[in-house]
DNA sequence: TAATCGTCGATTGTTAACAATCGACAGACA
DNA sequence: TGTCTGTCGATTGTTAACAATCGACGATTA
């Protein structure tokens, strides 16, 4: 079975907003109107109620109820401060979980993700290099085969997604973004875990 | 402004149902049909699908498009393993948030989850003893006022929601559900900030 | 003039009808 | 007998009309 090609509109409508927004062509603060977005997406408001309440608990808007969804602020930067040790809690975790169970399929499927990133970091792409990024870690994460694990690392990198990008983009030479996860991808082909483990908790900063 | 009194019909049937499924009277694996949950609660499908929605955000339903809902199977206990040390790193972050911006009317909200909270143990009432637990470390998350740290915080408790019922079921004496609250409030009131985060971390487990 | 109250419009909340989708199952076929 | 295929029913996805709510704003009053 495919892995679900056809997607419901409300979902196509979340990916586009939160482009939108993290982009930055929808300012943070404005106001997102139902009748709006329905017509400029041409669907009925339900979808768009959809899009709204994923992207409220993804954090991105917020809604007050009766009012509607604004864009919200950025997550300040401190609270990098509070993420990183999550991050590498939950991604330290998730190698525990999957160590044992990997194959090739695996392996290149990292592999194909950093492909892209590294094109991306050559074109200075920073959008798609940030996007690998995530991917990256994600396919960590889901790769533990725990929807728990998934969820809470969804939420959480949902709040730094903007960071992440812009962070990329600090970079004097982009391809460092790349060079700084081949590693990971070696260790975990042939390394051994406690010291992937160690790998992954220092990449994550 | 009162905190928000009316709530729409979907968030009254979260609780309706999230209170169902962890009493036992919806069971493992079933399925929510959305015609069914409309007609029990005189509703149309809307709000019972927000509900579903936020159910299954919360880990507590599994949706699978095109088909529905169905109770999702209890996240395994091995899982606070990972919601240990999440918890202590959040809960933490947030005591050094507020710690110097405490106010009597925090502490007597803190007061009156307890007194709740005492009173259901009293009367062997478990499911308002975990609530008032969960409540006290949630009021706890609220008061270091950040939108991040608090959405961060309810996805995993959600997470764990069932487990906190079923482990205070466990306890000889309820009672020391209540009296392993009160030093932190102490803590809190009259103690210093290290030592009062050392308390909590300990708390947590 | 400042505070209060009531109306009104913009916006979301809810509903019910209609459309699309998926899996189960029966029947054809090798 | 086992596999493929097409139909059908159950269920969710989508739509558009209607209802309820909230805040802004202006009129009223002390």
């Amino acid at each position: 079975m495919e892995p679900q090609l056809v997607r419901g509109l409300g979902e196509q409508i979340v990916e586009r907003l939160r482009e939108d927004i993290f982009s930055g062509r929808i300012a943070e603060g404005e106001w997102l109107r139902e009748v709006d977005l329905a017509e400029r997406f041409s669907v009925s408001r339900g979808p768009i109620r959809d899009a709204l309440r994923q992207l409220s608990w993804e954090g991105i808007v917020q809604t007050d109820r009766n009012r509607g969804a604004q864009v919200a602020a950025s997550a300040p930067n401190e609270i990098q401060e509070l993420i990183i040790p999550l991050r590498r809690t939950i991604e330290g975790y998730a190698v525990r979980l999957f160590w044992d169970n990997l194959t090739d399929a695996d392996f290149e499927r990292w592999e194909a993700i950093l492909e892209t990133m590294k094109k991306a970091c050559r074109e200075r792409d920073f959008a798609t290099a940030s996007e690998q990024d995530i991917a990256f870690h994600r396919f960590l994460v889901e790769r533990a085969n725990s929807p728990d694990l998934l969820a809470i690392w969804s939420v959480i990198v949902a709040r730094v997604r903007r960071h992440f990008r812009e962070s990329h983009q600090r970079y004097d030479n982009p391809m460092d973004i790349y060079r700084e996860h081949t590693p990971l991808l070696e260790a975990f082909r042939t390394g051994d875990k406690q010291q992937a483990i160690l790998l992954l908790e220092e990449h994550i900063r």
